[in-house]
DNA sequence: ACTACATTTCGGTAAATAACGAAATGAGAT
DNA sequence: ATCTCATTTCGTTATTTACCGAAATGTAGT
């Protein structure tokens, strides 16, 4: 029970939403959402962190930078099963579509600085 | 997005999960949720008026009693996509399954008075 | 109209949450 | 070893949330 209210806990925040939404495009570091998002490094480090407890993301540490990525199978049963939906939700959202078009012009180098 | 965080909002506390899983039995009013899940009526009525929100829940009013229940079809893409996947889990959660047994013996002249 | 009773709304309190900036951590480069 | 810089942790603050009891609402029956 506590398993699955802490999924839909993850999943009730819009920052959260947004994050979940970016990495179906590719893994992103954490300044890379930070900016995309327009909040400070130490909040989206600590959404990130929500959603890893969640199980919905896993980090991959790469030297200086961490990249963060969907979860491809979680461990929770919740997880997997509610990702597909998720993807096929907000397509259209203008927020979301927003967001895309950021994370196409975005580069790395120049935003983490 | 909102009409998404809503329902997961909704869904991202235990008792509120407890009433849904309750309401896969039969429709119940007010004050058998109440004294199942063991909170005041206000407790519980506002627990419902979120589930109502988010289209999770309708209320049917039968006389001095409002009926709540599952909602059939909702208005709520969400809500109908996540309905069936909520409805398959938790079948053995320990409190769930005490929850059902609580209702089948819950008699609602005795309990309302 | 009055009473009884299920439900909702109101006012208040304690705990959880989202946000920030600053300080601490960790890994690559000099 | 030192410096740089991405990330995390810490301390704080404002907002939201879950809960309660009391008062208000609404409906059925007398």
């Amino acid at each position: 029970m506590e398993d699955l209210t802490k999924v839909f806990k993850a999943l009730s925040d819009p920052n959260r939403i947004r994050i979940l939404k970016m990495l179906e495009s590719r893994a992103l570091c954490l300044c890379e959402i930070s900016f995309i998002l327009s909040v400070a490094n130490s909040t989206a480090s600590q959404h990130l962190s929500i959603l890893k407890e969640a199980g919905l993301v896993i980090d991959d540490k790469d030297g200086k930078w961490v990249n963060y990525a969907l979860t491809a199978a979680s461990a929770s049963v919740y997880v997997n099963e509610l990702m597909p939906l998720i993807k096929k939700w907000l397509i259209d959202d203008k927020t979301i579509k927003a967001d895309r078009k950021k994370i196409e012009a975005a580069d790395r180098k120049i935003l983490c600085s």
